[in-house]
DNA sequence: TCTAATTGTAATCAGTTGTGTTACATGTAT
DNA sequence: ATACATGTAACACAACTGATTACAATTAGA
């Protein structure tokens, strides 16, 4: 199964966030360029805030980024949203058979394997920051970031 | 979410086949060893028979390997039990608004970088042989594989 | 102070996926 | 023929995702 699409839309409204900074990022506003409810997008913008990424205020209108975008890594987004805990990107069946050579030894052995695994993945998430995305997206728009 | 535990299950029975070499590899043997239904197994391997890792035939009990140890990586595993497709291993959200900026270019951003995160952990599965995966169970009992 | 707009959050729903279970057709050996 | 194995389909059930609705709490401004 796959990775939930909060990522991706975690590091969309963090992008337009910044392109808007001069307008009011609401959440009705960025709901509207993801094509979601604002309600998920508040929930979203919960953890974003949680995770000191976002500075948002019950009551007032928009959101700005709480770093500078080249502060923010894929990864720290990634951890944001919450969307594969740690070394739990595989999952291991919980039961086996302790009777059996390889049911009692199983869990032990293919964990550090596993783990290696997502963590590679995660390395290049952290190699990559916001800013990227952002200048990636002006450079297809012909626009300054 | 996590990726299925079909691929932990997937080289567990494979060990436990090598493992067992001198006896019958039976779905029913190999499902009280994962503690699991003997169905699951079965269904499980129709796949790795597919990608032309274990030789079952209908009929008859127990099934072997069909390639050596050490020329079976996870990888082959992993893409034999299908738990993640190409390039799916982060969802991306589908529709989102063309006539924003970043909503008409978010997907072919950050394409290649989840990309190349799914492409770093595979590459350690790559580096991995099911013949690890024994030599570390057989370390740990203290036996020879 | 009252009103309108916004965020924060919980409850609920439909759709999807993972895993287990049952059942049975098909194939093999004796 | 009989016994036993695999192959496979159908179904149940829980868990999760994403959307939706609703509403309390907060704020700005008339």
């Amino acid at each position: 199964m796959s990775i939930s699409s909060r990522f991706a839309v975690g590091i969309h409204i963090l992008a337009l966030i910044h392109l808007n900074k001069e307008g009011t990022s609401s959440s009705e506003y960025l709901a509207a360029s993801v094509n979601t409810n604002p309600a998920v997008i508040r929930k979203l913008m919960g953890m974003l805030k949680k995770s000191g990424l976002v500075e948002v205020h019950p009551g007032i209108a928009g959101a700005k980024l709480a770093r500078e975008l080249s502060d923010i890594t894929l990864f720290d987004v990634y951890k944001a949203v919450d969307v594969v805990q740690e070394n739990e990107l595989f999952s291991v069946h919980g039961n086996p058979n302790l009777n059996c050579l390889v049911g009692r030894n199983i869990q032990n052995t293919i964990e550090p394997l596993i783990s290696a695994a997502q963590l590679a993945m995660e390395k290049v998430l952290e190699r990559a920051t916001l800013e990227d995305v952002v200048m990636d997206i002006a450079k297809k728009e012909k626009i300054k970031s």
